[in-house]
DNA sequence: GTGAAAGCGCTAACAC
DNA sequence: GTGTTAGCGCTTTCAC
């Protein structure tokens, strides 16, 4: 009775290259010739390798070539996204996985949730597995445990965020001129008490973005004293009770500008909730689905997340065929998409 | 001057067990049990090893520990989905992703846009790198291909698209079922003229939905010569186009059932320009988000991706484990949300 | 054109 | 506790 359940691998052994061999009548290296069509093997030859391979449903091993072969690569990318389960970095990762797939490469992606915790525990399981590359949206303080790995060759991108303690190419949004862009919007249509709706403050782009705000605001001489600003936000529910507390304030702000998504809809939630949608200006930093079928549409400071993941892949993509310039940093612009929010004007002054 | 261009891997070559081992001044055994954590080292031993470890930067090369490892494992899993930049494939990839990090397996996806003739390449160049496990949504017409593999006892869940030409665990949504709660709900609420907007009837899903729709049509005993039926539709253009085109005929439906997210929303694009959008019922196939923000909320059969995904991989884990059993459908029930669109009652009868 | 031998970095099996 | 040998499936090198 073999109908053990021993947890080893089912079915019959997978077949190796000498099994194929043996059944061809020929050598091991003609085999490997054949399975990667290197040139001379006479036609025949190819013929009774193919057909015996066939006959064995035999696949080339590529774990095996890998280890032996000169190059050692892996033809593997690793990605560190906050989750796979958000536009943002779905959009970075169909990118990315674009440009390897045309080179035959394959990519594994990684959610890190923003937790510092799981950034190192995932890049070096990515690296025990010998990727080619990494493109990482880094969330720890410091990335300078990545040196080594570095020396070692390793090529890394890192998209999003800017590293800490290290360089390293990089491939960011124009953060800081976005939410500029956005706050001189708001003071263009005559608002002077504009409120700032944050994300984590440990979150590079957050304080990029805060920066580029109250760069507006000082440009524009307004006091910043006043200025209500609410950080720390996460999610929809905190920018929903952030904005609602704004709302209910003695001085309500008459606009307000969001630094990421969660928190726009969040707010905008609150807005609606208060019958404010139609009163309060709003700009938020990064666009989403459906912002222009809201009423009013949402007006926002889109990012580019394709282009962010082709630029990187082609960074890496570069570097793995022997680029060796000094690290370089680009910046992805911005766009204001306007909609109806953020063309609301105040309504006393 | 060797700052020379030759494409090879950058930077000073890569320590091995070996490297450690001598530094350590043991044997390359007692290096690869420290670096797997077995047990009978001194730990005298384990404390020279790890410092030569470290000062080495010295990272385990698991490749070749799956070599010759006795289940030959990768600790590797395959993922295709329609693409990776959709929230319904991102949903059920982060499912997948959190079962399998929880069982060290890294996860490898690769988006196929509904093209059939990417799903063997893909398929190909997962096995070529001996993945453990493959979770797929097919879209080609026949995956028999796939039985030599399965016989080699590779694991294979489908999700989403139920197999042809080979039978397989499977997780899939209630598509029948809920395409008839959502007509149902129309019917209920007095419309007899329901439209039908679907996408491509190569896709099985549409097919389902398709099905479940006349189902319910027919339960309610309408005739369905005269139901407008569109299908086709791939996204919201045609989505948009096809509405208008139903909106402007000469007896022009009183509510319509969308089989797709992009298709919901091009129809209440189109609903929109016509401003029929709160006189036309309209019931969606799969959830989206903000669709309770818009006005009218839109009302969905909502799907759960995340449980799929789930579900999935804790079949291709279970597998993993030596379960044998037969082939295991799991149907994952979906649940209508009222919010607006679908309580819409007919004008004129 | 073709194949034999060595070896990629590691673990299995077994000896001490 | 520890080390030695063989070998995972393939590519490299080199001989013929």
């Amino acid at each position: 009775m073999s109908q053990s359940s021993k947890p080893a691998r089912a079915g019959r052994s997978r077949p190796t290259m000498r099994h194929v061999a043996t059944l061809a009548g020929v050598g091991i290296k003609t085999v490997s010739r054949v399975m990667n069509g290197e040139p001379n093997v006479s036609s025949a030859t190819i013929a009774r390798v193919m057909e015996a391979a066939q006959s064995l449903d035999y696949q080339l091993d590529e774990r095996a070539g890998n280890l032996r072969r000169a190059d050692g690569r892996t033809r593997t990318l690793g990605l560190l996204v906050s989750s796979v389960d958000n536009p943002f970095s779905g959009t970075l990762h169909r990118a990315v996985e674009d440009a390897a797939q045309a080179r035959g490469i394959a990519v594994f992606a990684s959610s890190l949730d923003d937790d510092s915790q799981r950034e190192k525990v995932a890049v070096n399981a990515f690296l025990r597995r010998r990727v080619d590359g990494l493109i990482l949206t880094t969330i720890s303080e410091d990335q300078s445990y990545l040196a080594p790995e570095m020396r070692h060759g390793t090529p890394m991108v890192f998209v999003d965020r800017e590293p800490v303690g290290i360089s390293g190419d990089t491939v960011i949004s124009d953060n800081r001129g976005g939410a500029m862009t956005a706050t001189e919007h708001l003071l263009n249509h005559g608002h002077h008490r504009i409120a700032y709706l944050g994300d984590r403050r440990e979150i590079y782009t957050a304080r990029e973005r805060r920066g580029g705000f109250f760069d507006a605001l000082g440009r524009a001489g307004i006091p910043t004293g006043g200025i209500p600003v609410i950080e720390d936000l996460h999610n929809e529910e905190s920018a929903t009770k952030a904005m609602l507390a704004l709302l209910d304030s003695a001085t309500p702000p008459t606009a307000v500008f969001t630094s990421q998504n969660l928190v726009t809809i969040g707010a905008i939630r609150a807005l609606r909730s208060r019958g404010a949608h139609h009163t309060t200006a709003l700009v938020g930093f990064d666009d989403f689905q459906l912002s222009d079928l809201l009423e009013p549409g949402v007006t926002v400071v889109a990012q580019d997340p394709q282009e962010i993941g082709r630029a990187a892949a082609e960074r890496i993509i570069d570097r793995l065929d022997g680029d060796n310039c000094p690290a370089r940093r680009c910046i992805v612009p911005t766009t204001l998409i306007a909609r109806g929010t953020g063309e609301i004007l105040p309504l006393i002054n």
